[in-house]
DNA sequence: AAAAATTGTAAGTGATTAATTACTTTTATA
DNA sequence: TATAAAAGTAATTAATCACTTACAATTTTT
């Protein structure tokens, strides 16, 4: 059965986020699975070889969903998507957004993936046609603040979402 | 000796940052600190006890330094205030804000502690006497982007942090 | 259908884990 | 100064860790 494998990363996806990379013990991700420990090693070569492709092909899901609303030339209308982006977290992205939420404090400096760069210039460049002069000041602002209140939302202190959309698209005058 | 105590602390609140709580053994604690394993639990009752301990004295910590500002009536001095507190990240209290931005991830609800609960009050007040209609979303916004770019910064994503602060501030007309 | 490759498992491996034990040394107290 | 309390250690504990081995079942290929 070729679905095992992807169950696997399918649970350890879903442990790591519960309770932790450290804290998750490859037997615990074998028995949720129902697969044997040993099933594990046999299509991954370690736990962290794990780890790194659930990054990987979350990162991956990641561009794709990016270059949705990435080539929007009008600036409105790509600020007001990129908001969308990060704060309707929907079900297929939310476990990738907080693994790597977890994963950011074990590493002094953390390198920022594929897409994180390929959404870095493409947010500096629309500030630029809007004519921001600080525009990668502007970029890195609401890169940044839209990141925190993300964080705010998976940790239960943001309660009334939308409200807080509409005014952040306010400020930015694109709705 | 009483310092071994504190040595003890001070060497595992180190640790747990550079490598991540359950990452870090007491066994390496012991090691880095110079004394017997036994002894970290003659002075703590396990592991999870002395994690909690470091959260508790940094939180009385934090209390301390936002209460030194909390008083300001002058609402640009407040805000003013309040974004150098977030982003000018003073040695004493860097460790606290790492370890309690690496453990936020595991709980799936975050339980606010005192010190934000006081401080969040405190800026929806000031953002009420400010005649902030929807002063309540104004405080969740700054403060979770407030948030966001503190991790920024931890994260290394955040270059220039003096502007940056200088293009909040002046977004809320504070300087 | 035979051979080969892949997918699967049960039962281990040594290493490491948090925590305890039994005991000694130091410090505080009466 | 005698005695109790606290601070310290070395050695050990059972449990758990990531990972391996030897072998069986299942697909795939020829």
């Amino acid at each position: 059965m070729k679905d095992r494998r992807a169950k696997i990363a399918q649970v350890a996806l879903r442990l790591f986020i519960e309770r932790g990379y450290h804290a998750t013990s490859t037997r615990l991700i074998a028995q949720e699975a129902g697969v044997s420990e040993g099933l594990i090693f046999r299509h991954y070569t370690n736990k962290e070889g794990l780890l790194e492709e659930l990054l990987v092909e979350g990162g991956q899901q990641m561009i794709f969903e990016v270059a949705d609303f990435i080539s929007e030339y009008d600036p409105k209308i790509f600020i007001s998507s990129l908001i969308d982006f990060f704060l309707d977290i929907s079900d297929n992205l939310l476990f990738y957004w907080r693994l790597k939420a977890q994963l950011e404090w074990i590493k002094t400096v953390w390198e920022p993936v594929e897409w994180e760069r390929i959404l870095r210039e493409a947010v500096e460049r629309m500030f630029k046609s809007m004519g921001y002069s600080k525009y990668e000041l502007e970029a890195g602002l609401l890169l940044e603040s839209l990141t925190g209140i993300r964080y705010g939302i998976f940790r239960g202190s943001v309660e009334n979402i939308s409200e807080l959309k509409a005014l952040i698209k306010c400020k930015y005058k694109v709705s």
